[in-house]
DNA sequence: TTGAAAGCGCTAACAT
DNA sequence: ATGTTAGCGCTTTCAA
């Protein structure tokens, strides 16, 4: 296989007894040709089922009109969510999308290949929650590509972030939770790669000591955003000599995987105990009963984040460094008043 | 910006004091070179942030050492579990994988811009549960690259299909269904853009007519493989006369749609009416009750479709033109033994 | 309006 | 073991 099978311009040009010069014009409509030229260019592209080579066309000018999202788990719906919003955003503005999945290896392993990717192929990068290395991170701040990252807060960065406010949106939960009437209010983290785990817990530490309730670190548990790590977890909440009323799970899937450990238990929601999320990924919607849940505005997110990178491949100065968009608490069916407290329980939750 | 900003091996070779075949050369690994130059060059590349630009590599040999995924709907949850899949299977022979969403757009507007970047940029292209329009799929026959096609049936073609056996696969839901006892049994429909749904169909069609049980239209009803228009058409089939006691949906999705129509009316799921779903999608299992549901051996599928186009992709010719997978009936706990029936419901059940 | 030449960054093939 | 030459397919000069 010397040669590669396609049809090349200059096989065009020789058919259509031009230039090849004034072939690619015909065809890109850049420059001036002729009406009859460029018809009679297009007709042997046709003839000929010429496509061009897009490699060839990106290596002259330096734009390639593609951005490219670097994810770490496609499985996951919220990045699902970012990634769908952040496919339309940049069809807007007339630039090309395509994903790497790198199946959680940022850094480590292979991840050096990754790198080797990001350069000449893409205008610009999006991260969306990435999980990387330290050493990634770096590498990443002396890089010249357009860079933007989402939802990313595990260290101070020199790149733009494209954020929710973790920090308010988790008090906002907990504090609908208090209104409620709980006192006994769990919280599931999730794992800490991006470092909205941490944030979400500072919210609702805030929204309790707000409250002049001491945080009570029985009532903190371990996850990891997934729904499976969140069942054991409430599992063993609901073990407790005196349960939660009320469970804040750091990511909807979490969220949801509470609702099963709930359910088998006997227990329901909300009468017996509450459920609130963060995300409002879609199946939050769907659930049964309809999840209380933050949203992120995944499209005005998303949109910010092509605005900054476009900004950024255009040279112009990126206008913001940190983009914080505020979460909305969206109030379903899996919250309500807390139950009727038991004396015994009553007198155990007071001496905090 | 006259200049790309990266640095090239040119500026490389120049530091190290050395050609720049020869900085090639000791980076790549590939041919001769001693260890002193090779350090000499590393370090220079090292300082200079030097990183490779893809695309001229591309640009010589003709692989790209990347395959391509092309999807229409990222959310889907199917098309989630075979992207991931082909994620890992394309690591494991070391090559990369890029996901093109083309957002339901695949031949009608600007759907020929992908059909553009199928060029160059790939070795191959898996199109997984494509949605294309018929002049998009004769393109694609005629074009030279290879390309692999995951579950589509619409239309017979010459491309490679890695697929389920959709017939059998659904003639074994209906025909549990009918073990258990069942005999209004319903079906939800998926939408037409694949074919699946239309196979199913016929599963479902055989196993009745197996039976002796005559095809009753009021039990079939639209859907497009998502949650919601199912949830709307079991509302209908619970409203009618003589409702179904089993429903076979034709996804997942859709039969956890069916769950939240159920619910709606009171009903218990499996004591008071069965479902059963199609292609077990991760919360099919976390759902409650776990749905009963026929599985696609994603994994196997993936391996099947990559090493078919990997053999595509160095000339070797094409082991088979269809390849199919059987699906596996996962006995979970959303079916159950029909209820006993109603004297009056089971005269007309009888009557056909 | 068209054409010729140059070169993007890299590597295969052939020298040295 | 290293350097030289040439060329991938296209577009950006510049000249006609």
């Amino acid at each position: 296989m010397k040669k590669k099978a396609g049809v090349t311009l200059v096989d065009v040009a020789k058919l259509a007894g031009v230039s090849v010069m004034t072939a690619s014009r015909a065809l890109s409509g850049e420059g001036y040709s002729s009406e009859e030229t460029k018809a009679k260019v297009q007709a042997a592209a046709k003839q000929l089922g010429y496509i061009p080579n897009a490699l060839a066309r990106m290596m002259k000018g330096a734009k390639t009109n593609v951005i490219g999202v670097v994810v770490n788990d496609l499985s996951s719906s919220v990045v699902n969510c970012f990634v769908t919003a952040l496919s339309e955003e940049v069809r807007k503005v007339d630039m090309d999308l395509f994903i790497y999945n790198s199946l959680g290896d940022m850094g480590g392993g292979k991840g050096k290949r990754l790198s080797q990717m990001l350069h000449g192929l893409w205008d610009g990068l999006v991260y969306v929650l990435p999980r990387m290395t330290d050493d990634y991170l770096e590498t990443l701040e002396k890089s010249t590509s357009p860079i933007v990252m989402i939802n990313y807060f595990r260290h101070e960065t020199s790149l733009p972030v494209v954020g929710g406010d973790n920090v308010n949106g988790a008090r906002d939960a907990v504090s609908y939770l208090l209104e409620l009437g709980h006192r006994r209010i769990a919280f599931v983290r999730g794992s800490a790669y991006t470092g909205q785990s941490d944030l979400r817990e500072r919210g609702y530490a805030a929204a309790l000591a707000e409250a002049g309730i001491a945080l009570d670190p029985e009532l903190i548990c371990e996850g990891n955003f997934q729904e499976q790590m969140a069942m054991e977890g409430t599992r063993k909440l609901l073990a407790l000599a005196d349960p939660p009323t009320a469970i804040f799970a750091a990511s909807d899937a979490m969220a949801l995987g509470c609702f099963n450990a709930i359910r088998e238990k006997g227990l329901r929601i909300p009468q017996d105990i509450s459920v609130i999320g963060f995300d409002d990924i879609p199946a939050a919607a769907m659930a049964q009963p309809p999840l209380t849940t933050l949203r992120h505005p995944f499209e005005a997110m998303a949109q910010a984040a092509v605005q900054e990178l476009m900004r950024r491949i255009k040279g112009e100065p990126g206008r913001r460094h940190r983009i914080e968009f505020p979460s909305e608490l969206v109030m379903r069916e899996s919250t309500g008043p807390a139950p009727a407290a038991m004396p015994a329980k009553r007198s155990r939750a007071r001496q905090v």
